[in-house]
DNA sequence: TTTGATTTTGAACGTATGTTCAAGTTAAAA
DNA sequence: TTTTAACTTGAACATACGTTCAAAATCAAA
């Protein structure tokens, strides 16, 4: 290698990441890009090919993340119910002050873009799929292990689990109904329990 | 009057607010509304004001559409929960073919929006708490007919209907799971009947 | 038929956008 | 020290954007 690359490339997805899960794709332009990351466009596009390639790296970093953060709290909680329900409150209540947005990546991402987008579109479906069975495996351990019935299928339990979070997120996006929070989330995992 | 307008506000406020609610605003150029709505830029702003006026007008309506809606169902439904039960199918799955995108428009212009954007965050804020009032008075009333039990009050029945409705209207914006929304409906109104 | 306030038209404006590329810089290898 | 391939820079490009406005068209009233 004759001149290493000067830029951390996690990184900069990483960062180029929060900005577009702030503002979306089409309300994020290059030059904020720019600034945000400290590159010029020469490079980006050499590093990434065009904006769609850099949110494409951040919306599957992003995806990966979030299921990382999902296996550290299954890992610090004696059963899999209770690291999920770590996993709801972190992300609903506790990381308040210092996400994007409360509302998911993904789900911001699937609501953005149309079949006309096809790559982002696309790209945001097969990411969703491929966080539903991630989701189905955990619960298929959590039916394994009798923390809940075996009433629902696991996949089934993780669209529930998709659904009702989805839409906690969705309504926390907004200020000043922290207290709710707890208790809606709550409420949530009881459902699952008595499903 | 000397000149009369020419255009039916109401009818392009609405086409309007379909190409919206389909690819949002950012991603909706005036171009493309010019096109859609058959007028030029100098009537759009002399009636308008501005790309954001249209858009406030449009989500607007797009509110008291889906109120309007809901009531009619209920005009139709020997009880609040079935007239909702059947506003709840005919978004998700009998509109399929018919809608900009399963996910309500609220939601988009919530998701969409930062408080950089102030007007119009503002504005998709202060129309869900609106919506949400509306919600609050049918379940006071489906709690009064006793349809419904009174463990929770009626706020809290709007915010888990609301909650549960935005996370499936998010789950079905994708192609090819039809058969499973029915059952998921059902799951839904099964929940609140027994909350 | 003429008037005149109102609405419609569409060319044009200034700016912001995504992207390109020639020139400059870097540092490992020769 | 020189070479050289790789990387970085930032000015510049073409286009698309939201918006404006002078001119043309419209039609109820006089």
């Amino acid at each position: 290698m004759v001149n290493k690359i000067k830029f951390e490339r996690e990184n900069v997805i990483r960062v180029a990441g929060q900005l577009f899960w702030e503002k979306g794709f089409h309300a994020t332009s290059t030059r904020d890009l720019q600034e945000a990351i400290n590159m010029r466009p020469g490079s980006i596009y050499s590093a990434f090919g065009s904006k769609e390639g850099l949110y494409t790296e951040s919306l599957k970093d992003y995806t990966i993340q979030m299921e990382d953060q999902i296996e550290s709290f299954l890992y610090n909680s004696d059963c899999i119910l209770d690291g999920l329900h770590a996993f709801v409150v972190n992300t609903i209540i506790e990381t308040k002050e210092c996400r994007p947005s409360a509302i998911c990546m993904l789900v911001k991402a699937n609501s953005e873009f149309t079949d006309k987008d096809s790559n982002l579109y696309d790209l945001s479906l097969a990411l969703a799929a491929k966080f539903e069975n991630y989701l189905t495996v955990l619960f298929e351990q959590a039916i394994a292990h009798n923390e809940i019935s075996n009433t629902l299928t696991a996949i089934e339990y993780a669209r529930f689990f998709q659904v009702h979070l989805t839409g906690l997120r969705g309504y926390f996006n907004r200020p000043g109904v922290e207290q709710l929070a707890q208790q809606m989330i709550n409420q949530m995992f009881i459902l699952i329990k008595n499903l």
